[in-house]
DNA sequence: ATAGGGTTAG
């Protein structure tokens, strides 16, 4: 620069500083910044902004924090993005009451609210699961004639959802499309998801319709949404002509949508058709994780094919996928069940000598066996293990794992 | 001229 007779003012720092702080070049921006005020330089609330946002982003509360103390010793007046900047680092560390506290500050300041600050802090409570307050906030937009756009509206219906409030979506998902705001697919996915889960298939079904009728296209995401809702209300059939049909808009399923409808088929009695699923994902070269070998493990014990269980979990073992506790309660379970008793019992010890915390249908049904085989030693030893971690001797209950994928 | 907000799956 000094080449081209260009002298670099305070727009030039601020740009490179924040150019810098974006590609995570945090050494660089801190050089350019003390350059600058080396050459007489006063970093302004762009300056400081970039940086604070950047140590935010970085989890770095307590730099952004001294930063900002230090632009106000400057002189450099505090404004709504260097604020948002700070609400949003302090919601995302879950200090949320001092997001509220910059919150009540800035107004207090006369700084005008706008749309991002509040969305930062709508999202902040959601997130520390405080929806009331959410709610509160959004009234006090509105209150302020703001309006909500696209990205406030999702956090709402997010917070609503998460919380299993779906019904209460409606309402907002309406006026949002009144206003003229076009959801988009992230919306239409968290919507159907939460009808799925509270049992209200034709809401979510209205909606795949409703995307289609909107020009919205599906993600790999949705149809993962779409197969293990169909699923779980048994209709299979249906989730596998979806799944099929993923392919023809140009999309690829992946192990996640592979491991729905896998497990979905196993818990369907269709063991041959999950096999099937299962292999064609291998031959697609897609390595299955965790889950997707945990469904057709499972799927296989409750249909007695011990051999076929204890092959997947080699398999497992040899592609250096370990076993959760998920995976060990379904397996140890499944042994117990097929008289293999002595081999549960080890999985147990494994279990625990990896830090896991067995539950008591892990315990109940090596219990229940013990005793069914007469060997109370054994049974007592175990459960006075079930006590000493604290869980409720209940080998009566006959429990089934319920494996949730 | 240069700074800030949200979210979906097994």
């Amino acid at each position: 620069m000094k080449e081209s007779g260009l002298k670099p003012n305070i727009v030039t720092y601020s740009t490179f500083i924040d150019a810098f702080c974006k590609e995570g070049m945090m050494q660089e921006a801190i050089k350019f910044f003390m350059d600058m005020r080396r050459i007489g330089l006063l970093p302004n609330e762009f300056t400081y902004t970039s940086l604070i946002d950047a140590n935010c982003k970085l989890g770095n509360l307590a730099d952004a924090i001294k930063l900002a103390k230090e632009m106000l010793q400057a002189g450099v007046e505090l404004n709504v993005v260097t604020c948002t900047a700070l609400v949003d680092g302090l919601c995302e560390e879950g200090r949320i009451e001092e997001a509220g506290e910059v919150f009540r500050a800035m107004l207090k300041a006369e700084i005008a609210p706008n749309q991002q600050i509040f969305t930062a802090l709508v999202h902040g409570y959601i997130k520390a699961r405080k929806m009331e307050k959410a709610m509160d906030i959004w009234k006090e937009m509105k209150g302020r004639n703001i309006e909500p756009d696209l990205l406030m509206y999702g956090t709402i219906i997010w917070g609503l959802c998460n919380q299993g409030k779906v019904d209460e979506t409606v309402v907002l998902f309406s006026e949002m499309k009144a206003c003229g705001i076009e959801a988009n697919h992230v919306v239409y996915t968290t919507l159907m998801d939460a009808y799925f889960k509270e049992g209200k298939a034709t809401q979510a079904l209205n909606l795949v319709q409703e995307m289609q009728d909107v020009g919205i296209s599906p993600t790999v995401v949705t149809y993962c949404v779409l197969i293990d809702g169909l699923c779980k209300l048994g209709l299979v059939k249906e989730a596998v002509n979806h799944f099929r049909s993923i392919t023809d808009i140009g999309l690829q399923p992946n192990v996640v949508v592979y491991t729905s409808l896998i497990d979905g088929l196993c818990k369907n009695n269709c063991m041959e058709k999950a096999r099937e699923l299962f292999d064609e994902m291998l031959n697609k070269g897609m390595l299955p994780d965790k889950t997707a070998y945990t469904s057709l493990i499972d799927g296989n014990l409750k249909h007695g094919n011990i051999q076929e269980a204890l092959d997947l979990q080699k398999r497992m073992a040899e592609t250096g996928v370990d076993l959760d506790v998920v995976a060990y309660t379904s397996l140890i379970w499944g042994l117990c069940k097929c008289n293999q008793v002595q081999a549960a019992r080890n999985l147990l010890s494994e279990m625990v000598s990896k830090g896991m915390l067995p539950d008591k249908v892990v315990y109940g049904s090596l219990v229940r066996r013990y005793y069914e085989l007469g060997n109370v030693d054994e049974a007592l030893e175990l459960q006075n293990e079930m006590v000493e971690k604290g869980l409720v001797s209940d080998i009566n209950s006959h429990a089934v794992p319920n494996i949730q994928t």
